[in-house]
DNA sequence: TATAGATAAGACCGCACGGTCGGTTAATCC
DNA sequence: GGATTAACCGACCGTGCGGTCTTATCTATA
């Protein structure tokens, strides 16, 4: 194989998993060997890739998560007409996948967001920018909206945004153990 | 000091300040040692008033989480009239010693209910009681409401409830970085 | 005041985890 | 075909943590 196909398949072979595996059982919880042993990698491997957990997260976030999110909860969104009904289309559809797939990709920030808090600046950074992300494009959605006459104009686009999102993810939360029920 | 007060003063002491420390750093990432060192407390004294860090936890949660809990946001809704405006102005007033407060016991729920879930069954378990609680009483409240005419008759009473559960959760989630502006 | 039982102290143990480092394999280059 | 290097291996180290155990101190009571 070519090398440099190899080490890039290695390397996401590692993100992937170790996704999975942070997403299911928390970061602290996670252990690297954790993730070496399911892939029947060496220390050596990993740390030839990354140069610490920590860096292997972010870049976890930066390439997998922000991916994700954009493909599941803004792309569907971008450039259509109806801009209110296709939010809630597409959160059903988040939500609907978080519910087959146990593990949906779409939201380990919520669950991983408190985790964070108040003990790893770094990383909290690079997720609080992907919230920024998904919350200006919600507003932008919002007004295209209001621009087409689909969303009434004395909304606060602002307002509805973060709602929607803290809604989202107060859902997941819950979603934890009432089961499906919370929909 | 009556014997039996001391006692009680001590494993109170760890109590508040163990919950104190858990909210702010979470469980996994508070060490024992840690507790101890804010109290100038000795590991002999931790273990002679429990059976381990687990147990702790669980007696913290019983005890003072609970009562928090059943005082800021349920008691202030029960036995009265106008139910609708009461729960609102209760989460009103939670959020709002959350955002003063920096640490509102008001709600370590949705932060910790993350970190244990698929890691510690137990405590998982008790986390669900206190939910679970809680939305039993959200959920006569809004019947009551019905009943008084305050509230719409066609409502989802058990719906709603969880709504108004996740909303809060998912607010309190992202006040953690956006401030305040959230609510 | 002597003493037993209630509290607390703190040295110690075992283990898991993040990270290091010298070494090995196999592809690539000259 | 020998040298170089990318990719990986796995033993090892330091540290921190949960938990144990022996020992010391306090205090009520006889």
């Amino acid at each position: 194989m070519d090398k440099n196909l190899k080490r890039m398949a290695t390397k996401q072979r590692l993100q992937v998993t170790g996704l999975e595996m942070f997403y299911k059982n928390g970061y602290y919880n996670t252990s690297i060997d954790d993730v070496l042993k399911e892939l029947s990698l060496s220390k050596g491997a990993f740390y030839y890739h990354f140069d610490s957990k920590e860096d292997f997260f972010i870049q976890i976030i930066e390439t997998l998560l922000a991916r994700k999110m954009y493909s599941m909860l803004i792309e569907p969104i971008e450039g259509h007409e109806n801009t209110f009904d296709l939010i809630l289309q597409c959160f059903e559809d988040a939500l609907e996948t978080a519910v087959h797939n146990e593990f949906d990709f779409g939201f380990v920030l919520g669950n991983i967001i408190n985790e964070f808090n108040g003990r790893n600046e770094t990383i909290m950074k690079h997720l609080i920018d992907i919230l920024k992300i998904w919350e200006v494009n919600l507003v932008t959605a919002i007004q295209r909206g209001k621009f087409n006459g689909h969303i009434d104009r004395h909304v606060d686009s602002e307002g509805v945004a973060v709602f929607l999102m803290s809604a989202y993810i107060g859902v997941r939360t819950l979603m934890v153990e009432t089961a499906p029920s919370a929909r």
